[in-house]
DNA sequence: TAGATTGTTAATCGATTAACAATC
DNA sequence: TAGATTGTTAATCGATTAACAATC
């Protein structure tokens, strides 16, 4: 509402304008300016002065932009300055590498629970996280409040758990498995096509082998 | 060589192409026109005739495409006729997710060896897929020929490792370190930067929820 | 004030979509 | 042949880059 329309190729290079700015936070440095930072990031300062002013004017005219304040507002507008709940479900190698991901946790995505159909782990834990059966997903989902489920099963499963998610009041899919899932639009889905982003690597040997 | 500059927005389309012409080959569907696919697919048609023209003509007027002709010939432009070795660099939860994936290795890519700091691992195995040393990592690429290494580790070892790897023999990097690595442009790299598309749906959540 | 650098408008570039002639 | 649908050119749209006035 108070933001129009931002394109998600803006979206898709705040966090990595994000990353930037907290190392060069760490490193103590203070202002930057679009041209300095153009150059560290190989992308044009024009593309980040017109990425930074879709949500308004960061910056001061002669001094460029002040490091922490920039990061700062950057990490608002990616929604970190709030903590997110994640269940994940699918407590496979996948599953359980990314429960243990600290780096999530750093940002404020914790996990509340991870949900598994094999009887030989529920009941264990990864970390503090417990393991629960698929079958207490339902009332799981109805009774905590979760932002996010994590999608980390074969693609077989994934279409009828996905069913299930929108049934109850999560606001987000992070999904894993290899397939488009069908869920209405207030409902936010974020995909990671591990086979997608291996077969493109893929074209891009063959291509830089074709041209030597 | 044989074929000019495909945009990369282009290949990476590909792989979703290649999923849903495999899913209907396995449905026994043998011939599907651009408009049925871009309705299955929820592109435009003209988007799809572009895409496959941009390697040749692999339709017929007034019939369509060939659903298994055209499965093979994506599958072949994304070089997943012919087998990729990889290695593993980082023997974590995620990366011992990765080598037991089956996918992987059904389409050809498949894992030769692993490394790792740790002692506690070095010496076992996951699958079948030694665990050795880092220690052995430059004498093994230069003994062993390989196509991918993969690399998961933390991003402060990441650079370093990079380093390494370019020296060897190696033909692409699949980064998962949350990093962007300097390598030289005869070495491929594909990034999943898991961290970035957690913010990216964490951006998407906070503008659905300002909407309603 | 003069110099620097943003914010923003204008120009360019590339990608997507539409249209239609070619042709099976 | 008539109908269907591709391959391909042309038109549109959106994203990126360039330019520069505003202003610190």
């Amino acid at each position: 509402m108070e933001e129009k329309d931002i394109s998600q190729a803006v979206i898709s290079r705040l966090p990595r304008y994000f990353r930037y700015l907290g190392e060069l936070r760490d490193e103590g440095i203070q202002r930057i300016s679009s041209r300095e930072l153009s150059e560290l990031m190989h992308v044009t300062a024009s593309q980040i002065r017109q990425d930074f002013n879709n949500f308004g004017g960061f910056g001061q005219q002669g001094y460029g932009y002040n490091v922490e304040y920039l990061y700062d507002e950057i990490g608002k507008i990616l929604g970190l300055d709030s903590s997110h709940s994640m269940i994940i479900i699918g407590a496979g190698n996948l599953g359980q590498a990314l429960v243990n991901y600290m780096n999530f946790r750093n940002r404020g995505f914790y996990f509340t629970a991870a949900f598994d159909i094999n009887p030989a782990i529920i009941g264990q834990k990864i970390g503090d996280v417990p393991i629960l059966s698929m079958d207490e997903l339902p009332e799981y989902i109805r009774i905590h409040e979760t932002d996010i489920a994590v999608l980390t099963v074969p693609k077989q499963e994934a279409k009828e758990i996905a069913k299930t998610l929108v049934g109850g009041r999560i606001r987000a899919i992070w999904n894993f498995a290899h397939i488009d899932l069908p869920v209405p639009p207030e409902i936010q889905v974020e995909n990671v096509h591990l086979s997608d982003s291996l077969m493109k690597l893929s074209y891009n040997i063959r291509r830089a082998g074709n041209k030597e």
